[in-house]
DNA sequence: GATCATTTGTGAATTATTGCACAGAAGAAG
DNA sequence: CTTCTTCTGTGCAATAATTCACAAATGATC
């Protein structure tokens, strides 16, 4: 079987004349390119080149060889001239997977300048369970709230997520005894954020149970009650109002996460620096201003 | 600067979907071909293969580099079967297919001296019927007596075959009545000098059969009849005479054929050359010195 | 004709690549 | 659910390729 490199090393043989002119074009020694054409010779059962005191030109049988090869070094040129363009077209959309919430209220919103800045990135974003393994083929990036445990991923935390208690004002009024409140279904009972807020039921009942934070969100907009809500939700809705609680809610970290081999390009660095700092204005990792 | 071997086990990677797939098929070890591909990778600075647990698909930017290469994998067959074909010419044997008695009393007595003239060049001599096709199998090159009739084949006319009727001095002596007659048998009726010799018998018997040519000299050294022989034997016979005939004897052209591609390789041209040399002045296609 | 510059070939030291052996992961089979 | 088979990744020893240094030959220049 032919090694390709030989026929690379010939075809530049060919084109220049001499083993010397040749090396110097490959960046190595003329016995290198020597010692390749002679293995090429070899696999071939040909004689490619004459070798002479000072230059080796090709045979008949070299000249209809390197035809041959020729095509095949105008083929690798596009193969690099393709690969140029591939590896700027392919850093041009990165994909994010973050929780639902945190996509659609923390992320969105900013895209919009990220995108005056980076004409040449699209970011496309989606919604994901939150403890979703970062899967390749589906993001290139992750935003989640637990820690991945995956070894060989590259892992950051980019912010600390806080709650409140939240309802209109009108519930706010109401005598602390009378409040009602809104949570998500059973299935995600081991949520932190749920699980604090069961321990600060005293008795008040859940009266309304939902899959996600926007339709927790809508439910106390209607005045059915009171939700925990993330800051940035809850903080940026003007008819709701953070109700006074006795335990200090939960604070949950956000990690971003890759992998290394992609984290490395150009546009994921960039993406990945908008992210971290994005969340990281919104949801601090260390409290400041926020009252407690 | 790409080495060319990368982009060869990317390219059999590509095919096969596999590390260890594409390592069977070179002949190398999978963890050979995972660095191959890797250092490719980082030549062009594209990711162009998922790395999976049990497999390594290709992502769409390695299906787009994997087309072009797929045509440089083209071009490398093409090289070696090119490459083959050149080692074929280099050491080259002709096969001819002619007539037996033009292949053993025409060409064969040269043959000497074409090699001593082309050592590097063998002849494969065979008999064959004379109107048998020319078959790429069996013969690069035929000499005929009927044209052929294939299309897309090279057909020169090379010469032309003259017959005479010959016997022993003994038998010349004799009175044309009592003289007998050797000939082909019933099956070669259609051949010109059969149906010549058929015209001239004149109630004469025809008291032998012989399948060829040499078996009729044969049976005409030994005195046994006239038979009509190709003047190249006859007149090259010291114990045969031509006897006088009413009618004058046929003559045949002879006819060269090949195909188009081989015969312009640089051997077979020299033996092409060599044939209609050797036949033409042997049976030259006008007449000239030989008495009617 | 002598000298210089450049090329090719080759032995040996240095460097890079490959194969080997093993571990971990995942799909298939029982 | 357990076991087996096959795949990929990686550290290290073995092997191959390359570089280095030198010699010989040739064409150009003086």
């Amino acid at each position: 079987m032919i090694d390709w490199q030989d026929l690379h090393y010939f075809s530049v043989l060919a084109r220049t004349g001499s083993l010397s002119a040749a090396a110097r074009e490959l960046g190595v020694d003329h016995a290198t390119v020597g010692r390749r054409v002679a293995s090429l010779e070899q696999s071939l059962s040909l004689h490619l080149v004459d070798r002479l005191p000072r230059r080796s030109p090709l045979t008949a049988e070299g000249t209809a060889i390197a035809e041959l090869v020729a095509e095949m070094t105008s083929l690798s040129q596009s193969v690099e001239r393709r690969a140029r363009g591939l590896v700027v077209s392919a850093t041009a959309t990165v994909r994010i997977s973050a929780p639902p919430a945190v996509a659609a209220r923390l992320i969105a919103p900013h895209v919009v300048e990220f995108h005056r800045e980076h004409p040449d990135i699209m970011l496309a974003l989606a919604g994901a369970a939150q403890n979703a393994a970062l899967d390749r083929s589906e993001a290139d990036l992750a935003v989640r709230m637990i820690r991945p445990t995956e070894k060989d991923l590259l892992i950051r935390r980019i912010g600390a997520m806080r709650f409140a208690l939240y309802a209109t004002r009108e519930q706010a009024e109401r005598p602390p005894a009378a409040l009602a409140f809104i949570a998500y279904d059973a299935t995600l009972d081991h949520l932190a954020q749920q699980v604090w807020l069961r321990s600060i039921l005293a008795g008040r009942p859940i009266i309304f149970q939902a899959s996600d934070l926007f339709g927790q969100q809508e439910a106390a907009r209607a005045g059915l009650g009171a939700a925990v809500l993330p800051c940035f939700m809850g903080d940026g809705d003007s008819m709701l109002v953070r109700l006074p609680v006795d335990k200090p809610p939960p604070v949950r970290d956000l990690w971003l996460t890759a992998y290394p081999d992609v984290s490395r390009s150009p546009a994921m660095r960039t993406v990945m620096t908008f992210l971290a700092d994005i969340i990281g204005r919104e949801c601090p990792i260390r409290a400041s201003r926020s009252p407690e």
